[in-house]
DNA sequence: AACGCTTATCTAAACGTTTAGTTAAACGTT
DNA sequence: AACGTTTAACTAAACGTTTAGATAAGCGTT
C-alpha cells in the first residue's frame, strides 16, 4: 500500500506538505494542494492509522463490553453507540464477555494494548480487577445498563426501579395481588434496582405479596422457565406475574404456553424488556420497554465528550492541582422505561381470583 | 501508560532484551528475564499494539461488514466470527452498514486505514467500487452470507437454494399448490437463489404457480407486511405461503394474523430463518433453519487461514510467478440448512381448497 | 540596498516497538 | 596463550506518520 513517502515523491514535495494538505494543519499553496490531492488519488493513498495514531495517541477506536450480542437487548445498545461513533469518525470494536470475568479480565488487557480511545461497558458483578485495571489503565469509561458497586464512572442506564414499579402497578391497578415475580441476579444493578421497584409498588398499595412468589435466579432463559414452573407448583397460584427481563420472560412464556395457562383470562403477564416477539405473540404482551438504542447513543455522546476534554474524574485520578477547573462532573443519565399496555393483562376476573382452589 | 523503555530501564537492561523476553524470540537469561517480568509486573505494561502494528504489519484486528447488527440474523454471524477471532488473539471491529452503499465505501476506507488483518464482508449489491477499493487494499477478505457478482474471494454461504426448494417441497408434499411465495430483492444472492430453489421444487412436483403468487420485495418487514396483504387481495387465494427471509417474516405474520388467517387451517406457513420467536408463537412455525453462529465461525477461520498464507487469491492479484506454489485454491462453502417441521404446516383439508371462492 | 514580514516549503526529531547485526564476556580446545 | 564457539546483552535502523523549528524566497518599507 501506498505511503506518504510515495505521494510527496509523485508530487514532488516533503512528506510535511503532503501532511499538511491532508490534514489542513498549515497553509499550503493551492497549486502544490492540487498536486497532491492528485497523487493521493492516483496512488489511491489511504493515510496509515497505524502510524498515526503512534505520534497522536489516539486511535479513534471506541469499544463496547457485554456480555453477548447475540442478545436482542444488547444488540440495540451496540447499534446506538455505532451509530454516533462512526458520525464522529470513531469506529468501534465489540467484545462479548458472556458475564464471565476471565474474558472480562482478558479483553480488557488486549484492550489497553489497542490503546483504545474508550469503553463503554456493562459491568459483570464481582470483577476487583476492573477497577485496578480501568483506572492503571487509564481509558476514559462509560458504564451502560448496569453499575458497577467498585468503581465510579459515568453511567448511562435505565430506571429500573421505575420500570419494575410501573409494572408491579399496574397488575395492582387491574386488582391482582397474588403477583409472582421472576428476576435475575440481585447482585447486578439492574435487577436489584428492579427489585426494589416491584416492593415500593407493593409497599404503597398496602400489599404484603407472599415471599412465596418472588423467584430470583440466572440470566438464562432456562431460568425463567424454571421459575415459571416453581411458581405454579407452590401452595399460592398467582393471577398475574412480572417477569424481569427479555431473556428470562422467552423461558417463563415457553413454560406458561406449556403449562396451557390461558393469558390474559388466567394468568396476566408483565414482561420487561419490549423485543421483536413480544407483539408476535398472541396476545401482544403488555411490556416495560427500554430505550436501549438511546442508550447506546447517549453513552456514546458522554464518552466522546470525556475523550475531547480527557479529564478523567476525580475518582479515577486522584485529584492533582492544576486540573481542576477543567474537570466534568461524573454524568449519572437514568432513562424512564414505557409501560406498554397490551393485552397480556385484565382486570382480575372473580371466578379466578382465589389461587388456592386452582385447577 | 508505562513503555517498553521505562520497563528496561526499571529491569536494568535494553529495550532489545524486554522485547526479547515478551515476545520469546531470543533467548534471554532466565535471572535477567525474571527481572524484566517483575518489571513489568510493577509497572502494569502493556505492550503498545500500536508501535508493534507499525513494524510487524499486523494489527491483530478484523472486521466485519453487515447490514445491522440489530437484526437476528446478522448477530449470531458476528457471534461466530469474534469467538474464532478472540481464541486466536484477534479483536473484531463491527461495521453496519443498512444496505448502503455509500456507508459502505466510507467504511472500507476507514478500515483500510487502520489497516486490518482481515474483512468479513456480507456484501450489498451494486458496489463497484467494492472490487476496486479491495484489490487495492489488499485486505484478506471472505464474503459471507452473500455472493458478490463482482467479486472472487473465498465464500461462506447456506444454500439457499436447498433450503428454499425444502420448503416449497414441503408444502407441495401437503398437498398444497396454490402456495404463495414472499420473498426479498433477487439482485441479492441469497434471495436470486432461494427463488431459484422454489422454482426447481415447483417444477420437479409438476406444478405451475400462478404467478400472481409470487411477490418480491425489500429486505424490510414492512415489505413483508405489504406483500403478506397483496398475497390474500389477489384473485388466486393461497392455502400456503412460504416466506423468504426472517425478517420480512415478521411484517408477513403480523398481516396473516391481522387477516384473522387461521395457521395452520386456513394458511400453512414456511418461514426462512429460525429465531428466536418462531418457536413462542402459537403454533411454533415450520422454518428453513440457517446455521448462521458455525457461518461465522467457518467465515473466521477461512480468513486467518488466508492471513496466515497471505496470498491473495489469483483473480484479486495477478499471478506473480513466484508465488504460485503457496498459493490456496479459493474456498466456497455452502452449508445445508435444516427444514425445521413444527405446527405451522398442515395436509391441504379439502373444505379450504379451492381460493377464488374466498372465504 | 538593507531590513523585516509573510508565505511556502523543508528538515529532522519523536512516537514505541521489532529485529538484524554487533559486541563482549565466558569457556573449552589446542 | 591464542583461538573459536557459545551465550547474553546491546546498538541502531526501520516502520509511517506529525509537527516544531529552520530555511528561503518574495515583497513592501525605509
Amino acid at each position: 500500500m501506498a505511503t506518504i513517502k510515495d505521494v510527496a515523491q509523485k508530487a514532488g514535495v516533503s512528506i510535511a506538505t503532503v501532511s499538511y494538505v491532508i490534514n489542513k494543519s498549515r497553509r499550503v499553496n493551492p497549486e502544490t494542494a492540487k498536486r497532491v490531492c492528485q497523487a493521493i488519488q492516483e496512488l489511491n493513498y489511504h493515510p496509515n492509522r497505524i502510524a498515526q495514531s503512534l505520534v497522536t495517541k489516539s486511535t479513534q477506536i471506541l469499544s463496547v463490553l457485554i456480555s453477548d450480542i447475540t442478545d436482542p437487548f444488547f444488540a440495540p445498545i451496540v447499534r446506538g453507540i455505532e451509530d454516533v461513533a462512526v458520525k464522529a469518525g470513531y469506529i468501534v470494536m465489540v467484545c462479548n464477555n458472556d458475564e464471565d470475568s476471565s474474558k472480562t479480565k482478558r479483553y480488557l488487557d488486549s484492550l489497553a494494548q489497542h490503546r483504545v480511545d474508550g469503553l463503554i461497558i456493562s459491568p459483570t458483578s464481582g470483577i476487583e480487577d476492573l477497577k485496578a485495571n480501568l483506572e492503571e489503565m487509564g481509558i476514559p469509561t462509560v458504564f451502560v445498563n448496569r453499575r458497577s458497586a467498585e468503581v465510579e464512572a459515568d453511567l448511562v442506564e435505565s430506571d429500573n426501579e421505575l420500570g419494575a414499579y410501573m409494572g408491579i402497578r399496574h397488575l395492582l391497578d387491574l386488582g391482582h395481588t397474588k403477583i409472582g415475580t421472576i428476576i435475575g441476579p440481585t447482585t447486578v444493578s439492574t435487577y436489584a434496582d428492579r427489585l426494589s421497584g416491584c416492593k415500593r409498588a407493593f409497599q404503597e398499595a398496602g400489599v404484603t405479596p407472599d415471599p412465596s412468589l418472588l423467584k430470583t435466579g440466572s440470566f438464562h432463559p432456562d431460568s425463567g422457565y424454571q421459575m415459571a414452573k416453581e411458581l405454579f407448583a407452590g401452595a399460592t397460584k398467582p393471577t398475574a406475574v412480572f417477569v424481569g427481563s427479555g431473556r428470562l420472560s422467552r423461558g417463563a412464556y415457553q413454560a406458561f404456553q406449556e403449562m396451557g395457562l390461558g393469558i390474559p383470562e388466567q394468568l396476566s403477564l408483565v414482561t420487561f424488556d419490549d423485543t421483536e416477539w413480544t407483539t408476535l405473540v398472541t396476545p401482544p404482551l403488555t411490556t416495560v420497554s427500554q430505550h436501549t438504542y438511546q442508550m447506546g447513543q447517549m453513552a456514546a455522546e458522554i464518552l466522546l465528550e470525556r475523550i475531547k476534554k480527557r479529564n478523567t474524574p476525580p475518582p479515577l485520578w486522584p485529584d492533582e492541582e492544576g486540573q481542576k477547573p477543567e474537570a466534568i462532573p461524573l454524568q449519572h443519565l437514568k432513562l424512564k422505561p414505557d409501560l406498554i399496555v397490551r393485552s397480556s393483562t385484565s382486570h382480575l376476573q372473580e371466578g379466578v381470583k382465589g389461587g388456592e382452589c386452582g385447577e
